[in-house]
DNA sequence: TGATTAACTGACTTGCGGTCATATTACGAA
DNA sequence: TTCGTAATATGACCGCAAGTCAGTTAATCA
């Protein structure tokens, strides 16, 4: 019986008619000042359908976060996929993270705007779930590079690799943060050039994790 | 007349009442989940009244966050106060900022949360006023500081102090930030503790932009 | 003491997230 | 083709909370 898998195909289908419509209007709007009215009248179905899909705005909006993460993921997969050393590997980790951010600002601003703790009050354990993973993942590929940066000597053995990708991560997040929201402000008050701030905050950091090896590599490629 | 002054203390008196409720509330509760007749109970006013004071409830909660400020800024005031070398005094800062953070845990979410784009709808102007002097205020504080840094030889001529203290201020944050969600994901699953990483972003951070002498007298300093 | 102004009140309006009784459609058996 | 049943969709409705405003109370002054 084909019948029972067409209607699951349907109702996938549905959940990403629903996800892009709310997706339109969260881009548009934000989620305090998207309404589910609004999204139901972008997706051409009732307020009342969108529950049969998800069980709460924030639900719905969690699930376009996902797919932001998912992108970020391929941007972060794409760059550290290649032959190059590793030091480049974790160079290109960092502009393919703005490249991601510039080209993506949307779903940026939303994936930093999950960790806002008032969210989360209905939000079906199954979405959050997948959230978890998608950020182990992530997590996963940053940590496992700079381990591999230094099984090859070219970060310092006594550092540990999830702090550095802490520190990497949470400098870069929050220069890109700045950026998002005031970017002129530094610009035009203060004189500041943010996006060579942030690579500037990245190769103070990366280089000062490294060893002397590290150094003349580092030197020799990224310069 | 003394009348229209007592009038003027107790109109004030009053706005001092209202925002000390409101901060009660907007603590337990946060800006999403606090009502404005709970504060409005909590002020013993009825709520109608609230609204000849401030104009929104994003209106004061953004006032509630000016105190935390405050304090902040008081905080940053007492730690660069004493005739310590510029380096430790910089290195206070670090400290102080983090002592801020654990003290005020409140102020400190409330104070990163205004920099979420949903906010500012209906803000009175002065209020947002002060809010910008505010942050003026703290950020010429820190980067004078590492001006002062630069010009006594102990930083970096080329580094613009006002790209330092916006690297040095967004991993600070960043960090902190991690902390206060998810300090016991990153202790009890990844083994690191992210008030260690704080101090050794800061302290990679601060090294990378030293100079020699600026090495040496901060070895003799801190360490 | 009465008139005028300032301060305060809480019932009401509006808008939105979420629900549910009802309607519509799709399917399969007779 | 027709009818019963289940799946899907609808939108009027509910509750709640922000913000308003006509009316009340209190303070000040002539």
């Amino acid at each position: 019986m084909g019948i029972t898998e067409r209607k699951e195909r349907e109702k996938e289908q549905r959940r990403e008619e629903i996800i892009a419509a709310a997706q339109k209007v969260f881009f548009e709007k934000g989620l305090q000042l998207a309404t589910m009215d609004e999204i139901a009248e972008a997706a051409e179905l009732s307020k009342g359908t969108l529950y049969l899909y998800y069980k709460s705005k924030e639900d719905l909006y969690l699930s376009v976060i996902m797919r932001g993460a998912e992108i970020m993921y391929e941007f972060f997969e794409k760059a550290t996929a290649t032959n190059e050393p590793v030091l480049k590997l974790i160079s290109n980790l960092g502009d393919s993270y703005f490249e991601f951010f510039q080209k993506n600002r949307q779903y940026f601003r939303m994936l930093y705007f999950r960790d806002n703790p008032q969210l989360h009050k209905q939000v079906s354990q199954e979405v959050l779930q997948v959230c978890l993973e998608q950020d182990r993942r992530i997590w996963k590929l940053v940590i496992d590079l700079i381990q591999r940066a230094i099984d090859e000597g070219y970060l310092q053995k006594n550092i540990k690799p999830v702090q550095a990708a802490v520190i990497l991560w949470s400098s870069s997040t929050a220069l890109m943060q700045q950026i998002d929201r005031n970017d002129n402000y530094w610009q035009e008050q203060m004189g500041v050039n943010l996006e060579e701030t942030l690579r500037l905050s990245n190769s103070l950091l990366l280089e000062a994790m490294m060893t002397d090896k590290g150094k003349l590599e580092y030197h020799s490629i990224v310069i």
